[in-house]
DNA sequence: TATGAATGAGGGTTCATTCAT
DNA sequence: GATGAATGAACCCTCATTCAT
């Protein structure tokens, strides 16, 4: 089933002024940006965009859909070790998936969703759910009944921390997750009395 | 010569304007509000913000140290308890000191300083630092030498996601901090090998 | 890509909007016109300008560049006379190459170029220059060599001083130059000693 | 005689301001400088000045008599010398008057003017007039009766156009009146068949 | 379908002037 | 008289979007 070849050239540009988008959103910030320096990065000219995409939001919504469609092809093989290497393992993965440019993405992206509540549904759903739920699965499994619906939310916050505070502070480093992870184990034993 | 009477209405009213701010702000997002809203809002004509505040982001930054004000002003005495108790605790404060309108406003100011590096700075200085750091230092203590630089991030990296959860979904409410501090106990410790 | 019939429709379009700025700025002054009220003088949007010219500044200095061209389009063919030929023709020259609408413009330029150092920069080299050396040079080479450099500021400040009285008087004609170089002639040679 | 008390303190703190208006205005230009700009400049508040002028129009108004006024105390002595005595006299005197300061304010209320013709008509009569029309005046005595009427014009043509060339390039310092005249008697007496 | 000029509402900000204190 | 906050019109400019070509 071959789609016609008009089709498939129309679908090569969307995806030519999407990668500009992402470029240029990523750089100056949603709303900073300009449907002009989109359409200067992707080199065509500003009105046709709107051969491609509604309205500009649409282009953030576009976004969404290629970040869960790429969340979903890297979803790495699940590690299925216990103990300490779990832990490592469930916290690293998802940041050492953030590329640097997907980083900055991300950081548009959130400013964004954190003021406009439809969206965030949206990137709730699509993104982050993807993104995140699978460690906290895991982790849940290990729990008593009780505190099973809890687990995930805990590892999805932690994840979510991680990146905040890299969001915030672009030069502090994150430590690396085995510190995390023994830290984590350290102080919790240590503090149970 | 400003009487002390005409330095104290001056006062009262650059308060009501940034009451004014906060609740356009956070209804409509820094960037979406225009002075105009904050004007109509606080009831003054639209070139009186000026008199108060140099410019828009001079708004932002007053919001800042409002919200670091409010946040040493509800924090909670130190609790010493050790244990999960202690866990319990670190977590709870900074989440329970959130008020409702307080947790509109750092939503918004977290969009924005997502965006602007500048702001970013002050925001760890004035509103971050004072917010969280408290719980790190206590919980790093309790770390070995090797890992306590990294428990402030943690504790920290914790109690961010939380909030950002609460933001990305409003109708989610936050779980006990007791369920949370069972759930890193119970799951880290029995996945423990 | 632009076709050259497109081109030429811009540049058609850049010309009316520079018209009615002349217009505009003659009437009104630079500082005391708005872009609203030039674009209105055009037949056209606010925004519209900024399709042709980068901001209200440029408006002034592709004034210039008109002036300029039309200065060097309307200068007769050198005269070669001697004597008072000569200096009449070099007082003239400039100012019959004034029309109307020149010298409204030049009034309106001169004005801003005043306050703004720049500005003027600009103005001497592209519309001064142009308009006032060449005759102060022919002057000059009559002059003794230690004269030399005194003869083109000489000239100019006679024809400025000229443009100026009519500038800051509508009404009072500028006399024939005949007249100024007979006046200049007689009055000067008959003080001699 | 003598005034009360109250009007000659008033009429001094009018003379106060003024002195702030010419400061800022020779400073800054006079559409450019604020009100309150002068107000600060006169350490007084911004509504204070509306206490002694009707408005910004006023204190240029204001600024035209304080300069006739001196322009009539400076008048110098008339110098009855004969030939290129009188007109390096005649050249210099007007522009040695010309401080630093009273130079950049000439330069503020010339751009004003230029575009303003009802104040054009009060800076010919109250400034330009007692400022130029004594050198012409002793020069057309000098010439035919058919050409005494273009003498005064021609002499404060010179004169204004070497201000204005100063005003337009301040860095390039006035040839010495000597040589100008020189160069006016060597030039036009050269030239002559 | 691609273009880019045209649109016009809306942005933040300034400022001469007023007026209650 | 002196003050300085309040006013609100006006300023220059940006930008998402439309549409004739």
């Amino acid at each position: 089933m071959t789609t016609p070849l008009a089709a498939r050239v129309s679908r090569f540009k969307q995806d030519h002024i999407l990668d500009a988008a992402v470029t240029v959103f990523a750089r100056k910030g949603f709303r900073a940006a300009s449907m002009r320096d989109v359409a200067a990065a992707a080199g065509v000219a500003a009105g046709s965009i709107y051969n491609h995409f509604d309205n500009k939001a649409a282009l953030l919504l576009a976004i969404f859909d290629r970040l869960a469609e790429r969340a979903v092809e890297a979803a790495p093989p699940a590690p299925l070790a216990g103990g300490r290497d779990l832990l490592v393992e469930v916290i690293r993965r998802p940041l050492v998936a953030m590329t640097e440019e997907a980083t900055e993405l991300f950081r548009v992206l959130l400013a964004e969703v954190l003021v406009d509540p439809d969206l965030a549904e949206e990137f709730r759903r699509r993104v982050l759910g993807p993104m995140l739920e699978a460690g906290g699965e895991v982790l849940a499994q290990r729990l008593p009944e009780r505190l099973r619906a809890t687990g995930p939310r805990l590892v999805s916050a932690i994840v979510l921390g991680l990146l905040l505070q890299r969001l915030l502070d672009r030069d502090a480093p994150l430590p690396p997750a085995e510190e995390l992870a023994d830290a984590l184990l350290a102080g919790l034993q240590g503090g149970t009395p």
